[in-house]
DNA sequence: TATTAACCTACTTGAAAGGTTGGTTTAAAT
DNA sequence: ATTTAAACCAACCTTTCAAGTAGGTTAATA
């Protein structure tokens, strides 16, 4: 399982926003409810986004949830390397791995660069625009 | 985390018997020294691969594995679809997934299923032949 | 008949995903 | 001013699963 729940969640709520964009800040127990995923979870969720400025977070009463910037200008990549620890096939690929003894040697090292870069192409080239509104089948070829 | 260390162990195995075919039987314990795997953990994965006959197992003195097949007959996603439980990115694309209820409206699936299909095809079209004896370097760009 | 090696079943352990509980602070409406 | 709605924050829990161990039985060769 590459993509856990989290960033599963992450996205959604991105593409819910980007859906409302029009209706100023949006509360997480809206978004909770209409994404049928508990508030509580998805608020350490929000957390992660709005820390890394993907969102704007506004306190008190009429307070909510916002994009910071154009659908299009979010890329999927971005949103789930900050949900997901790590975006990598395998362990050794990732940021905190410690160098691998066999490096010099292995047989699959190439196999797994080549695994991880087609991962990152695909998701660094779809973006939030690409999502909404999506329908049945719609974008099938595109995507 | 796409690949645990149950594929990439599979994968070396595979590996390891196609680059000494011309010996005869390899015993396990003779595989383990070399990919530096443990006798016992290195036993579990390899029962997979003889019971789905991309090896061949022989018992008694002088047994030991082999391939079954030329290096080129065996791709990556192949071996690697035995050993995973899924090479699905995600839980709804699971051979096993219970039908999500928000299948006809989800905005997500259909990337879901894109990034699918380029992870599928990659590791498709990549097989042990083409693994055996790689240098450094050597195939970056045919990977 | 001793030895080597595959084959088999059950258990353990540690980490991480996926949450929950119970608060405090901020800002707007009354 | 005070109530209310909301974001923000820290600590804990619980289940699952990857990863690995332990201790055998069966089969084939020398």
């Amino acid at each position: 399982m590459l993509i856990s729940t989290k960033g599963r969640y992450a996205l959604r709520v991105m593409i819910d926003l980007a859906e409302h964009q029009t209706e100023g800040f949006i509360p997480l127990k809206v978004i909770a409810r209409r994404q049928e995923i508990s508030e509580k979870y998805l608020e350490s969720i929000i957390k992660l986004l709005v820390k890394a400025r993907l969102l704007n977070g506004l306190r008190g009463k009429g307070g909510g949830y916002q994009l910071t910037k154009a659908p299009e200008r979010y890329t999927v990549g971005a949103i789930l390397r900050l949900t997901e620890d790590s975006l990598a096939p395998v362990a050794c690929l990732e940021e905190n791995a410690h160098a691998c003894p066999r490096e010099q040697t292995c047989r699959t090292l190439s196999l797994w660069k080549g695994l991880n870069r087609v991962i990152s192409d695909y998701l660094d080239h779809v973006t939030l625009a690409d999502l909404m509104r999506e329908e049945e089948a719609k974008n099938d070829d595109a995507l």
